[in-house]
DNA sequence: AGCCAGAATGAAACCTGTTTCATGAAAACA
DNA sequence: TGTTTTCATGAAACAGGTTTCATTCTGGCT
C-alpha cells in the first residue's frame, strides 16, 4: 500500500496541502476546527511526513555524519556515546562511518582507511548532512596530509565540520580536543611524585599528533623534574594490547630496567600488565604502570589501571553541541579544550627502593 | 554559493536535464560527444547529485537504521563492525540508533530504553530507510512485549526488518541468531569433560531470551551428564563486571563451593576473575571460569578467558546480506542460525581433586 | 455604514532529481 | 527509394513536502 501523503490528507479534509503543512509545522494560524479535523485524519492514517521531501525544500536534514577509524577500539564507543545522547537531544540522527573495515575472515583492513575518509566525505555531502564530525585517521596525523587538509577545508565552507582530538595543522577548522599534553604531564608527575626516576614510555605512532602531544607532555614533565629521558626506554609504534605486552617484555629484559611505565593508551597498559605477570613482576609493588584514555576496561584488569581520563564522553557531547551551534549559524570558539583528569587506581605505587610515601 | 544542480549543468551544456540524468545514471545511450561535454562540466563544477532528490523519486535511499541498546557494551561494536563492512560493500549507509543514552553526568539511563526503540522506529520510517536491523532491548525479551511485537510486525510490512539474536516470539520476523543454547552446551560440556561436577551459573536476566536459551543449554548439558543443577549456585540478574564479581564472591564464600563457573557473558567472567583473585583462589588451578560472547577483552585478562564465540562479526555481516536480499525482493530463510564456537584459553582446567586429564 | 487590520486559506512555484512519452534524425532493411 | 528500427534528445510530469503571494472572510473601529 502506498504511504499516505499530505495530498491524501488534504483531499479527505477538503483543504489545500498548504493548510496541512501548516498544521504539521505550526507555522501559521489554522482555525481550530480545521486543525482538529486534519490532526484526526493524520492519526487515523498514521501519517508520517516524508523526511526526504521535507529536507529537500528546507535545506536541512537533521542528519550528521560521524567519521571514525574503528568502532571496535573501545575509546570510540565512549566518545560516540556522549555524542549520541547530545545529538539526539538536539534532534539529530547520524550516519556512522567506520573507515576501517573487516574482510570476510574478520581481519581488520587498515590499508584503505585514508581513501575511505575521502569517500565518506563525498557520500555525506551527497546525503546532504547538516554537519560532519571527524575523529582519528588522517585528522590525527601530526604532519597534515595536505590533500585531506585541502579537501576538508574546502568542504568546511559548505558544511560545518568539527574535528575531535586532532588538528589538521595549518587549517582553521573548528575542533574540540582533550589537552593531551597536560594529560601526559599529570600522569608523569604522579609517577615522579611517588618517587620514580626511571620512567619508560611505550606505544603510540610517531606520525600521530596525539602521540606527539603526549610525548611532549612526558618530556616536559621529566625535564621539569630534572630527569633524563632515556632513548632506549622509549618504545613506539603501536597502540594494541599485543604491542604493549611486547614492549613491556622487552623493557623488563633489559639489564637496567625502569621502575615505571607510562603507556600511551590503556590497551598498551593492559599488555604491559600481562608482560609483568608473565615475568613474575608484581604490579604495583615492583613496577608501576599508568595508562591513558580511561576506557571502561581499565577497571576490568587486576590490578585496576591508573590512567588519565580524556573525558571521552564529554568530548563527544561537546562535539554535538558545537556542531549544533555552527549549524544554527552561531559563532563557536575555534578550539574547545577539554581538561583531562588523572584517575589513580591500583597500578601505581612508590618504586621498590624508596621508602613508602 | 549555491550547490550546482543538474539544471546548471544542462544549461551550460545546452542539453535538457533528462540528458544529464542519463549520463549520470547510464540509463540510456547518449552520444559520445554530448556525454563527454557533460562529464567535463560535472568535473569542472564538482557536481554531486543531491541524494535527497534522487531518493525521493527512486523510492530507495540506500540508508539503513541500526537499533542497538548500548554501543559501549563491547559486544555490539563487534557486531556492528561486521555489519559495517558488509553494508558498505553493498552500498548502504546507516544510522546508528543507541537506545540507552547518558545524562550530563555520563550515567547511563536505562529507564527510557523501550520508549526510544519506538521513537527510533518512527524516525527511521520518516527518513525513508530501506531497511532496519534491531538487536537487544525488547527484541531480546523472552516473553514478547506485545506492543512492540505488533508495532514491528506492522512495520515489517512496509520495510524489511531483521532481528539479531532475538526473536520477538509469536511473530514471523526474519532473524539471524547465534544458537545460544548450543553455545552454552559447548561451554558446559567442556567443563564436564575436564572432570567438573560442581558447576555454578552466574548472570543473565531471567526475562531475556538470550538468558533463557543459555540457561536451557546449561541445564540440558548438565542433565545429559547426570549432574544436578543446584539452585543456590544459580545467581542471575546482571551482565556487568561488578555483578560478576559480586556473584562469584558470594559463591566462593559458601561452605560448599563450585569448582567451575559458567558466566553468561565475558564481563561477568572478568568480574568472577577479580573475585577469585581477591579471595586468593587460583584460576584455573582451583577454579575454572568460562565466559560467553568472546569480546576482544576476553584476551586482555590474566589468565585469558575461555569463552564461547558467538561470531559476532559474522552475525552483523549476515544481517547486512540478509537485509540487502530482502530489499531486492529476494526470499530469505526466516531464521539464519550462526553456530557458535568454544574458544579454549586459560581459565579452564580439571578440578583440583581430580587427576589431570 | 465604511474601512482596515488581521486571520484563514488556496493556487502555484519551488526544491532537485528521475522517468515517461513524444519527436526528429540516422541507420537498417526491403 | 520508401519504410521500419534504432538512436539521441527534449518537454513535461512526478516524487512529497514547504513557502510565497494573493484572496476571501472576519471583527473592530470610526
Amino acid at each position: 500500500m502506498r504511504p499516505v501523503t499530505v495530498y491524501d490528507i488534504a483531499r479527505e479534509a477538503n483543504v489545500s496541502v498548504a493548510t496541512v503543512s501548516r498544521v504539521l509545522n505550526n507555522t501559521a494560524p489554522v482555525k481550530k476546527e480545521t486543525r482538529d479535523r486534519i490532526v484526526a485524519l493524520m492519526n487515523k492514517h498514521q501519517f508520517q511526513p516524508n523526511a526526504l521531501a521535507r529536507s529537500l525544500t528546507r535545506k536541512e536534514t537533521g542528519m550528521i555524519g560521524f567519521i571514525l577509524p574503528d568502532i571496535t577500539n573501545p575509546f570510540f564507543p565512549e566518545v560516540l556515546s556522549g555524542f549520541d545522547s547530545e545529538a539526539r537531544r538536539l534532534g539529530y540522527t547520524y550516519f556512522l562511518c567506520d573507515t576501517i573495515s573487516t574482510n570476510e575472515e574478520n581481519q581488520r583492513l587498515y590499508d584503505r582507511q585514508y581513501e575511505r575518509e575521502s569517500q565518506y566525505l563525498g557520500l555525506l555531502m551527497e546525503k546532504q548532512v547538516d554537519g560532519i564530525v571527524m575523529i582519528g585517521g588522517r585528522v590525527d596525523l601530526a604532519k597534515p596530509d595536505p590533500e585531506l587538509a585541502r579537501e576538508v577545508e574546502e568542504l568546511a565552507k559548505r558544511v560545518p565540520i568539527v574535528l575531535l582530538n586532532g588538528s589538521l595543522p595549518k587549517t582553521k577548522l573548528n575542533r574540540v580536543s582533550a589537552d593531551q599534553k597536560l594529560g601526559a604531564q599529570l600522569a608523569v608527575q604522579h609517577l615522579i611524585g611517588l618517587g620514580h626516576r626511571d620512567i619508560a614510555l611505550i606505544g603510540g605512532y610517531a606520525k600521530m599528533s596525539n602521540t606527539q602531544q603526549r610525548l611532549s607532555g612526558f618530556r616536559s614533565a621529566m625535564k621539569d623534574a630534572g630527569l633524563a629521558v632515556r632513548r632506549e626506554w622509549t618504545l613506539t609504534e603501536g597502540f594494541s594490547v599485543e604491542k604493549g605486552q611486547e614492549f613491556a617484555a622487552r623493557l623488563l629484559n633489559m639489564k637496567r630496567r625502569p621502575t615505571a611505565m607510562f603507556c600511551l593508551n590503556d590497551l598498551l597498559a593492559i599488555g604491559a600488565l600481562k608482560a609483568a605477570h608473565r615475568a613474575g613482576i608484581a604490579v604495583p609493588e615492583e613496577l608501576s604502570i599508568v595508562g591513558y584514555d580511561d576506557i571502561p576496561q581499565a577497571t576490568y584488569s587486576i590490578p585496576e589501571l591508573t590512567t588519565v581520563s580524556l573525558k571521552s564522553q564529554e568530548i563527544g557531547r561537546q562535539a554535538a553541541k558545537t556542531l549544533d551551534k555552527m549549524i544554527a549559524g552561531k559563532k563557536v570558539p575555534a578550539l574547545q579544550s577539554i581538561v583531562p583528569e588523572l584517575i589513580v587506581r591500583e597500578t601505581t605505587a612508590p618504586p621498590p627502593d624508596v621508602p613508602g610515601a
